[in-house]
DNA sequence: GCAAAAGTGTTTTCATTACACCCATGA
DNA sequence: TCATGGGTGTAATGAAAACACTTTTGC
């Protein structure tokens, strides 16, 4: 809050638990994954409470490392689960974040009872994290298109086909070879590297690197975003129109784009 | 949080208070203003602390109505400030909404003292509403131009300069009429009524409504987009790439699109 | 030599942009 | 009649989409 200056404003500090849980994304075996932790009769997201003298970052990131191992990953804020009822032992509002992890950074757990699960068949899930999976889906989805998170779930050195599938994967839908390989090459946000990869059969691929671009800030930070936004359009979305009443209940926001 | 089953995972509930903040846009003297209410020595948000037995988006629209006078106006959810220092005097995590309202909603303030200042001339600010001013600013801007969030700017009926004005002074650049004018027609998200606005001068204008598009799900709502996406790009953002690292502090995630 | 994946250009299509004049009204 | 804001169409540009064959390697 705010207003320390006018305390008739405020009302007694409330017992509201914060806590924070993180959808961590890779891609394995063809397919999108979730990391899922058991609990008797259901799944979970990685979670825990924030500590009183942490930022939520650090506490999505520890959430993180208890159980994937890895922490020197890519993470954003998705958004705040408030519903009252969300958690019926307490009320306790969920800092839910994301993270993208390429598949060599976590193979092996710090929680060995932790699993992937497909994102197209996923488990019973606890409390709302079924919803939240989704969201965070749909936010990926869409900044898939209009920045360079992708990469995130690639190695630091991949092949074109790699990267292609990552988006195709994703998007769930096959992308033109020849198209998405201008594409790239046009953003100038890869560089081929010295090496190549010998595949199982067929012709060995050249190995690229990502290469960051030109404006100041990194993406996933909003507020350097001061004027010029819309980069690296790989893929085009669909352009379907989204119905819209005048008053709208507050809930998941779209997110930010 | 979620794991009651894994209550070795919990730390004891944290003294962590939770409020919302509200950045209120509207647009009056052809600029986009903020709502902000005096304290002592600066101007601060309208906000509040969440109450345990209530959703966040209703603390929202309480601080809203509190400072505002109206409720019944567009809000989403911004962003969860969250760093340890953000307020002095006491933990405290902010869930950040922003409103959009009509200048024909709120013209009479329930709060008296409440201000409406232009969002390039602004005062002192509190603790770190000048940031989240900024990034809510940044979010409208984006959201403008892929979703239909420009009308909740606008009176139930309105005509299509003062509609292209509502786009010029948010993006704040100029905008063909003519193509304006086609985009919008050919979107479909606008219907013309019978009647027609004297303007003081000049050819009367015909007055048009908001009408609701295809998609099933509202503009806001997250977890309903599921797969397609990108409606309503009514005015084109500049191409500029941005930079990125491969592992990235978290931040005000660039939030949703 | 053949199976398998890597790599490479051109044409069509469509949306965005740029651009200038007539219309209806009140004073 | 004139000042003011409302209203209208067309051509040029540029990005995205569609589309098929050659190359390199291991076996």
């Amino acid at each position: 809050m705010v207003d320390t200056n006018q305390p008739e404003l405020h009302r007694a500090s409330a017992p509201i638990r914060v806590g924070v849980e993180v959808v961590v994304f890779t891609i394995r075996d063809e397919s999108l994954h979730v990391l899922l932790a058991p609990a008797d009769t259901a799944w979970h997201l990685p979670s825990d409470l924030v500590r009183p003298d942490e930022p939520l970052d650090v506490a999505a990131r520890r959430a993180l490392t208890d159980v994937a191992g890895a922490s020197e990953v890519w993470l954003e804020q998705l958004y705040t689960f408030g519903d009252v009822a969300r958690d019926p032992h307490a009320r306790t509002i969920s800092v839910a974040h994301y993270a993208l992890v390429s598949a060599d950074v976590v193979s092996d757990h710090a929680d060995p009872r932790a699993q992937w699960w497909p994102v197209a068949t996923l488990p019973q899930l606890m409390l709302d994290h079924r919803r939240i999976i989704d969201y965070a889906l749909t936010r990926l989805r869409n900044k898939l298109a209009y920045t360079t998170v992708g990469f995130q779930l690639l190695p630091q050195r991949f092949t074109l086909s790699e990267l292609q599938r990552v988006y195709e994967i994703i998007l769930d839908r096959e992308l033109d070879k020849r198209n998405f390989r201008r594409k790239v090459e046009m953003l100038g946000i890869v560089k081929p590297t010295r090496e190549q990869r010998a595949s199982i059969t067929g012709r060995p691929a050249q190995l690229y690197r990502f290469v960051a671009t030109e404006a100041p800030e990194v993406i996933g930070a909003p507020y350097p975003l001061t004027v010029a936004q819309s980069p690296v359009q790989i893929a085009r979305i669909s352009p379907v129109l989204r119905r819209r009443g005048r008053v709208v209940p507050v809930s998941p926001s779209e997110g930010n784009r």
